[in-house]
RNA sequence: GGGUUGCUAGCUCAGUGGUAGAGCAUUCGGCUUUUAACCGACUGGUCCCGGGUUCGAAUCCCGGGCAACCCA
């Protein structure tokens, strides 16, 4: 059993103390990381060594232990470095505090534990590059094995229950989340340059809308109330609009009480963008340039591969309005329709199912784009002008009658943008609100609720403005090339365990 | 919500009705140029959980849990 090991590893420990080394120690001074040292020496040839002093640290990834010599794979964050451990070298510098310093090292370091070293840079005989060690110290005792050396940790829920170890031994994790950090990072110095400033809304709130979605309830206590969880950032970044801020964002959490899928999980992280004076031709342009600008800083390329599918992202990007892109794929020209039933009946030629619940021509369009079109836009697509019935926070289309202003971006078949030119009439916006509340009230657990204090906003006057949401977390899947979205998201939820005491 | 598949040693996996296995890791011995080091010896099990069938269940049946994939 693990405890087994455990315990010849606690044993370890006392052994260390009895020898006055803490095996949890406080402080170590490197002067170099793994990958430093591995591109300043690219060139030392095989046998050469260099008489300068160096010191790393890291966790101990392998040993290969001989009678006399020892090699570790050392890993830190930036890569690994092989330890030269001769015993002749190390009883000479190490001798006086520890006489069987070597031999300790062999007995008493395990696979796991993380130590530092100083000593000097050398290239093998073999060539690999080396530090060849005058003096090693314990600086922290690790009790479990690692996982299987060369097949490492492949159980996925091992590896999102356990992360600490999915990015011990799988680096490619750590470089999947290093590329996050870029992306944030990237977005929020470019809209920085742009003149945006973030400001952070609330995330527990008692009317939870901006979205059709489901919140989490949670309880104040004090207050003695029901809170939401946000779904969206959308009303409060617009309050700040109205309240004379221009160009406002904001790059957080929102949570929708949904399912998981390798699409969904259900805290996400978006950024919302607001403009003001702009429209969502405006919001289209910052799209493109907000993408394709962390792509070429973070990839270096704007032609991409993911999931063996090559992806090219140089702008500009193609507009297709959503009824063109529907008849291209379905041949069905919505316009032509004078009454849901013929539409239904056409639809249902066309291949299309589940159309029974669908209540009006827009959402059956919806419902038509959602079927046949979506998983066919791989390459980014921008889809424009949806019914109006579907979006209640848009302003309506300044040519085309039952339509708004409004773009979603597809990439690799997924929403990955969502745009407007946002509703600015207060009294439109509180007519398609008590709409959305109607719903709600007949059962739509989706539907949004009316927010009195966004309508109160408006009628003081919201200048024309562009709004742009986009799913960071899809983003940095398309940028990864990640499959599942929780691949993207360090600590994804997933279920509790089933422990032995709840079992009884 | 439906279907399919998986769950066996710390890790990766084999085992499909008859004494629970391998590699790596661990432990012990040997070894001063390895890099999945090697050689020898050993150790390690709630076969996801519960029930049933059977002389006998990791294996077959039923229920449950967790997960992956596909569909809605």
């Amino acid at each position: 059993m693990s405890d087994d090991l455990r315990a010849t590893r606690l044993e370890k420990v006392e052994q260390l103390k009895q020898l006055g080394v803490n095996p949890y120690a406080y402080r170590w001074q490197s002067t170099h990381h793994a990958a430093e040292l591995q591109e300043k020496y690219a060139d030392l040839a095989s046998g050469e060594e260099v008489k300068i002093e160096v010191a790393i640290a890291g966790r101990i990834m392998a040993r290969r232990v001989f009678g006399k010599l020892a090699f570790f794979t050392l890993q830190d964050e930036t890569g690994t470095i092989q330890l030269y451990l001769d015993k002749t070298r190390i009883q000479e510098n190490m001798g006086e505090a520890d006489p069987q310093a070597f031999d300790h090292l062999k007995q008493l370091t395990d696979a796991g534990d993380i130590i530092g070293a100083k000593g000097t840079v050398k290239r093998t005989e073999k060539g690999e590059l080396s530090v060849y060690v005058n003096e090693y110290v314990m600086l922290t005792k690790s009790l479990l094995p690692l996982p299987d050396k060369w097949h490492g940790l492949t159980d996925v829920a091992k590896r999102y229950r356990q992360r600490y170890v999915d990015l011990i031994v799988n680096p490619e994790v750590r470089q999947t989340f290093r590329r996050r950090a870029l992306i944030t990072a990237g977005i929020r110095r470019y809209l920085d340059q742009q003149g945006f400033i973030e400001i952070e809304t609330p995330v527990l709130l008692s009317e939870a809308g901006g979205a059709d979605a489901r919140p989490f309830v949670t309880y104040h206590n004090t207050m003695d109330m029901e809170l939401y969880l946000r779904i969206a950032t959308e009303l409060h970044l617009k309050r700040l609009i109205v309240g004379g801020f221009e160009k406002v964002f904001e790059l957080g959490r929102i949570f929708r009480n949904e399912g998981v899928s390798t699409r969904h999980n259900p805290e996400f992280t978006s950024i919302e963008v607001y403009q003001a004076y702009a429209d969502y031709h405006d919001m289209m342009a910052l799209t493109e340039a907000i993408i394709t600008t962390v792509a070429q800083e973070v990839l270096e390329t704007l032609k991409i591969t993911y999931q063996g599918e090559d992806i090219d992202l140089t702008p500009p990007w193609r507009r297709v309005t959503m009824h063109d892109v529907v008849q291209e794929k379905t041949g069905l020209d919505f316009t032509q329709f004078q009454t849901l039933d013929e539409a239904k009946v056409a639809a249902k030629t066309a291949g299309l199912h589940d159309i029974e619940k669908c209540g009006s021509i827009e959402r059956l369009l919806n419902e038509a784009f959602e079927q046949k079109v979506e998983d066919t836009l791989i390459q980014p697509t921008f889809v424009l002008d949806y019914p109006v019935e579907i979006s209640p926070l848009a302003k309506p289309h300044r040519s085309k009658p039952g339509l708004v202003e409004r773009f979603e971006l597809f990439i690799v078949g997924r929403e990955t943008a969502n745009s407007f030119s946002e509703l600015t009439d207060p009294l439109d916006q509180r007519s398609r609100l008590e709409a959305q509340a109607d719903r709600k009230a007949a059962g739509d657990l989706e539907a949004q609720g009316v927010d009195e204090d966004f309508l109160t906003a408006l009628e003081y006057g919201m200048p024309p403005t562009g709004g742009l949401g986009i799913g960071i977390d899809r983003l940095v899947m398309v940028l990864t090339d990640a499959p599942s979205i929780r691949d993207v998201i360090a600590f994804p939820l997933l279920k509790p365990e089933k422990s032995d005491s709840e079992e009884s």
